[in-house]
Order: structure tokens, then sequence, then C-alpha cells
DNA sequence: ATTTTGTTGTGAAAGCTTTCACAACATCAT
DNA sequence: ATGATGTTGTGAAAGCTTTCACAACAAAAT
């Protein structure tokens, strides 16, 4: 009986982890797990396992456990990893093309439809069998090809210009590359994969271990 | 007068946001910044800005804000990028390449000085002027040639075994690609770097849009 | 001097997340 | 049937993070 409370991005995240650990339990023929498991799979707790799922209905049975593909469906459900996802990609350098050739996301269901640039060399080329457009087009053509999620992987300086195109689309969902700041309206999702941000983060522990979690 | 009270993931990312605001405002030649304009820079509470920096000591003058240059300065110190850091990038696939290819990380400190793969035909070959070693040596080279900060880009099947070659060379600060819960010793800080997380979070806010932060 | 305006640093309050603890079941052995 | 064992779902407690609110200053104006 999912209650209309906002979800933390932690608890999110955790589904994700399950997921991909039931995905794991059902290849290997398991029929059931239970909280506990789960958590030590995961390195979490079983209370935490078991809240996380509380938020969006009773899946498991008392005594036993939950029915691992039952559960895994169900999670899939909740994810939005059960239909197949429009993706467009913006920048098509170092970043962008280790992207196109990474195979698991289409498996996953985020299938990369509209790949763009703006460097004159590159548009019209074939890359990995999709041929580079022209960003000048990217709003018309991420409506015209009804795409859900957009990945930007261009330069910093660039990357709120391409942002604003992007919302113009009508687009709620953005997955950005760049080490900036993006502002998005209210109602457009924005993730950032910041990979400076994790080297300072793991550089300040080695400076600060009596700070830092892992002490 | 730093107490010695663990310090919170997200105070030490934004630390960061901060670090990288302030690099700017030095740039552009401001010299002191009030914690309500560091705050709107990074669409944060002057509050929270105030506390993050109060863990680490009292920076600012009551008045007149934040010495801009020196504020940068400490918080370079305290996140440890005001030093060179010895890197070593394992796995030299799409996103080994990219990540060596990428100038920003030796400008921020973070000097990649070895890569290693298994693949017989890149070990001994030459990328963008690093030479690609055997993984087989892995523990030994890390060692002889202190590095401190080690980047996992090998598939999720191999991870592990890498991780703990990686551990076994007393490494203390690991980022790693690979979508699969490594396990480390406690001493070692771990990150990880998830894209599937982080389209599934946005797959998540698409379908469920009332329960997500966006609303 | 005194007032006005601006801003920090921080204890306390509010809000949010995780953990605890236990009733409510389910299964199995006897 | 009854008891023993195992596990969920959840309200309450504990713990953590963010926000509030204000004293303590600093500078400038009067
Ligand atoms: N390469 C990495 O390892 C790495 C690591 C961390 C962050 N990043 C960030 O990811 C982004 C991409 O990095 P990269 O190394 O792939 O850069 P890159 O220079 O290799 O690629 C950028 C691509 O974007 C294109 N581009 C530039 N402006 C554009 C625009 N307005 N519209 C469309 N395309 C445009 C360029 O032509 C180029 O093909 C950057 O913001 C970078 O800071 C990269
Ligand atoms: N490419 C992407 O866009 C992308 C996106 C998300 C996650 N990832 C993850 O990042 C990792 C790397 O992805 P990729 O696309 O670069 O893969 P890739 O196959 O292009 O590269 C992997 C490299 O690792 C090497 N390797 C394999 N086993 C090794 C070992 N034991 N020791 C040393 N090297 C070894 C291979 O020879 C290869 O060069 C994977 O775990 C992948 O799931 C990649």
């Amino acid at each position: 009986m999912p209650k209309l409370k906002r979800i933390s991005e932690s608890t999110i995240s955790r589904l994700s982890r399950y997921y991909r650990a039931l995905v794991q339990l059902d290849k290997d023929n398991y029929e059931t797990v239970s909280s506990k498991d789960l958590a030590n799979l995961e390195h979490l707790t079983p209370a935490q396992v078991r809240k996380d799922l509380s938020f969006f209905g009773s899946f498991g049975t008392r005594g036993l456990g939950y029915p691992v593909r039952e559960l895994k469906d169900k999670i899939a459900r909740i994810l939005g990893v059960d239909q197949e996802w429009n993706v467009a990609l913006v920048g098509i350098g170092n970043i962008g093309s280790a992207l196109v050739s990474y195979k698991e996301f289409a498996r996953q269901g985020f299938k990369i439809k509209l790949l763009f640039d703006n460097d004159q060399r590159k548009i019209g080329s074939n890359h990995k069998g999709i041929v580079i457009r022209d960003v000048a087009n990217l709003t018309r053509e991420l409506k015209d090809n009804h795409i859900e999620i957009v990945v930007i992987a261009v330069p910093p300086q660039q990357a709120q210009a391409v942002c604003d195109d992007i919302v113009k689309a009508d687009v709620k969902a953005i997955l950005n590359f760049a080490p900036i700041n993006l502002k998005v309206p209210k109602g457009v999702s924005l993730r950032n994969e910041n990979m400076a941000m994790e080297l300072e983060h793991l550089s300040f522990c080695l400076v600060n271990d009596h700070y830092c979690e892992q002490g």
C-alpha cells in the first residue's frame, strides 16, 4: 500500500543494488531470499532492506523471506527497468564514445538512439552504427524521436547551453558528466557523474583518515 | 579548532563544490565571498555553507565574509588537492582509455603514473605516452612506484581479484567503475562510479515523479 | 560615540534516515 | 495440537543532517 511519501535518494540507490543482487540470485536459481541474506550480499542491515521495501508494499512472507523472481520483477517495475527507454547522447568525445560502446546499457533497457556533436568532422559520420547528428537541431530531434533520457558529455563551458536545449524538448531526465552545476527547472531530474569529485573524496580520506568513515 | 568528529559524505562532496566555485571566484578576481553568495552559486543554503566550514575552523570575518583566495587554499589543503597524488589505472578499455586522455585530472594533481591490463595485445604498447604493464605484477609495481590511488576499470567479474591485489599493495584509496560491490578491509577508502545506477535513478524518477525529489 | 547594516560561528530545533524491538505470522517437528 | 524456530512489517527510538536564530563582531554612516 504505497503512501505518498518522498523516497530518499539512498533508498533509490539501494533498490538498484537489491535489483542487481536479485538478478544474480535468480540466475543462480534461488527461490527465496531473506532480508538477512540480501543485506549480507550488499553489506547492509536486514532492517534497512525491510524498511526500504516496505515503502512500496509487502512483498515477503513471514518465516520464509522474499520470493526472488517476484521481488526482482517488482523492483524492476519500481525502478522503471521493466521497460525500454530512448536515450540520446550529446558530445561524442572520450567519454561519449565509451558510453556508445558499452552494450550493457542496452541490455538493461537504456537504448542509445541518437548521437549529437557540434564538430563538423564528426557530424554525419557513423559511430558504432549510429550516425552523429548536428547539435544545432538538438531540441527538435529529441522531440521528434521521443527521447526520454539525455546524457551530456560535452565540455563544461558548453554544458548549460546544451542542457537548456534538452529542457526545451521537454526531456525530464538528464545524466551529466561535465563537472559543473547545471540549472534545471523543477520537474526535471538531473544526476551528475563527477569523477573529479570522487577523486577529491579519496584524497580527502587519505589526508584525513581520522575524519573519514573507513577510519 | 577541529574536533575529532566524523565528517559526513555530503559535507565532503560539498567541500569539492565550494572549492570549484572558489577557484572560479579567484580567477574572476573576487576578494571576498559571503556564505550567502557561495550558497547561491551552488544552490545551497548559507547556513549549510557556514556549518560545513565550521567543522574545520573559522575562516571568515563577521560582517565581511570569507577571503576568497585564503579559503580556496584552506579547502585545497583539507581536500588534499594542494599536493600531487600518484594514480594507477587498471583495465585500459573504453572507460580506461577515456580517463587516460583526460588532462584535467593531472591539472588537479591526480597524476596517472601506471597503466595495467591483462590483454597480451595491449601489454607493452604505448598508450598516450604511458606503457601498459602486465596486471600479473600489479601488487609489486604499485608498491615500487608508491601509487596512492588506483582506478579499477575492468569487467565486473575481474574486479574483486584486481581489488584484492591492490589492497595487498597497501593502497588506501580505490575508485571503482565496475558495477559490483567490492569488499575492502577497514582503512581502505572505496568510491564507486556506477553509471547504471544513475540511469536507474533517472528511470525511477520518470516512473515515480510523485515520489521523487524534483516532483 | 552611537547607530545601522552586514555577516560569521554555533547551540538548539527541526527534519530526516537508520536501527531497534517485537507482534504477527509461517513452517516444521513432535 | 503444541512448541520451537525463523522471518516479515512496522511503530518507536536513536542517530545523523540540515535549518533556524541570535549573540558576537566588523565596518560604515551619522
Ligand atoms: N574523459 C574523461 O575521462 C572525463 C572524466 C571526467 C569528466 N569528464 C567530462 O566529461 C565531458 C566530456 O569529456 P571528454 O573527455 O569526452 O571530452 P572530449 O573533448 O573528448 O569530448 C567532448 C565532445 O563534445 C563535443 N562538443 C563540444 N561542444 C559541443 C556542443 N555544444 N554540442 C555538442 N557537442 C559538443 C566535442 O566536439 C567533442 O566531441 C567533459 O565535460 C569533461 O570534463 C571527462
Ligand atoms: N564503457 C562504459 O561506458 C561503461 C559504463 C559503465 C560501466 N562500465 C564498467 O567499466 C568497466 C570497464 O568497462 P569498459 O567498457 O572500459 O570495458 P572494456 O572491455 O572496454 O575494457 C576492459 C579492459 O580491462 C581489461 N581486463 C580484463 N580483465 C582484466 C584483469 N584481470 N586485469 C587487468 N585488465 C583486465 C581488458 O583487457 C580491457 O582492456 C566494466 O566493469 C564496465 O562494466 C563501463
